[in-house]
DNA sequence: GACATTCCAGAACGATCGTTCTATAAACAA
DNA sequence: TTGTTTATAGAACGATCGTTCTGGAATGTC
């Protein structure tokens, strides 16, 4: 056999996500990249092919960090509209944080002209995924009665995906938890209509 | 005196803006600008300073076109909820364009960890002007008694600026105009409560 | 210990980045 | 016409981009 690998996969993930998340794909590099992981350039390139093919496996790791955080919160049973209230409590108190990043998949599905359509297609799959989470919860909420049998659940789904990229954009500058909490209470007030 | 210029400014900022609002500020390079505006390199250098320079030139263009327009539609007397209802309509219709570009001000201001603080604080009170206008219509609204007298016009306004920019960001991605104008009438139901 | 294989460190690639320099052309003042 | 000034055209700058190459160092099998 020969020399095992001093790196872990998660761990260089977990690096590199951080710097795309932060700057975007065009504006991070390769040598910054190279550097705050920590793995060698050839290590690099040979595990994840170039710059596209790593920035692929930071979305899926993404994914399977936050998205899947995400996917808990939406699904605890009983889902109803509180899974809602709760991931939208917990989206605003991120977006009140100082440094906010917004959301890596939004800023990405966002920037669809200078990413390759291997990407735009990852990213816009799940942000169709998570709408359908929304959709789900909404369409429970109206069959256990909390919600309006006349409720578009489609269409009210499409308007928290609104909401929430917009408060991922929100979070980006500077802002106040106490706002960003009252513009949350006034989108779930459609839902007791 | 001297060679008088072969370019005018506002073609050329128009031509810029374009680009930038296109690609985004990192994804555009000088030399594409040259070449699209059609402007010699010096002369770009000699009037705008730098890439930064130009960038906010763009910025002020925009603001005098798409921004002037917005002001006009917030500020068309007698103000109200129907400005932002307009308003909204005609977001949505642009959101619905295959190829739309979202808002140059709302991206700009996304990407805050990219560009200079200049850019940044530009962009930033553009889009605290913005919220006012909404506010005052808000306000308006209430005052001619067609909002509740308890209602938080300021809420409202952060509620509606998040959606707008929720709009934007969908908008940069495949889309359907009814499904854009459901989620309009359902944040604008917020009102009618 | 010798070999095979894989990893790591860093130099180096051409291309492009934002920017500057040189040289020429054009227009007005005298 | 001559001189001055400014715009234009495009070569060229160092730096950095994403990527590849070279040269050893480290670990397994035999």
């Amino acid at each position: 056999m020969a020399r095992p690998r001093e790196y872990i996969r998660a761990d260089v993930l977990e690096a590199a996500t951080a710097l795309f998340w932060e700057r975007g794909y065009e504006a991070t590099s390769m040598n910054a990249l190279v550097e705050k992981t920590g793995l060698n350039k050839q290590s690099m390139y040979s595990e994840f092919v170039d710059k596209e093919g790593l920035f692929l496996a930071c979305i899926d790791h993404y994914q399977d960090g936050i998205g899947e955080e995400t996917v808990r919160l939406l699904t605890k049973a009983p889902i109803g509209v509180a899974n809602i209230q709760e991931f939208l409590e917990q989206r605003v108190h991120y977006a009140a944080t100082s440094d906010c990043k917004g959301c890596l998949v939004v800023s990405t599905a966002s920037n669809n002209k200078t990413i390759g359509p291997r990407v735009s297609k990852k990213t816009e799959s799940m942000l169709v995924q998570f709408r359908g989470l929304i959709q789900a919860c909404l369409e429970a909420a109206q069959e256990a009665g909390d919600l309006s049998q006349n409720a578009d659940c489609e269409a009210l789904a499409g308007f928290f995906d609104c909401h929430i990229r917009g408060l991922m954009n929100i979070g980006k500058g500077p802002t106040q938890l106490d706002r960003l909490q009252k513009m949350n209470a006034i989108a779930l007030s459609v839902l007791s209509t």
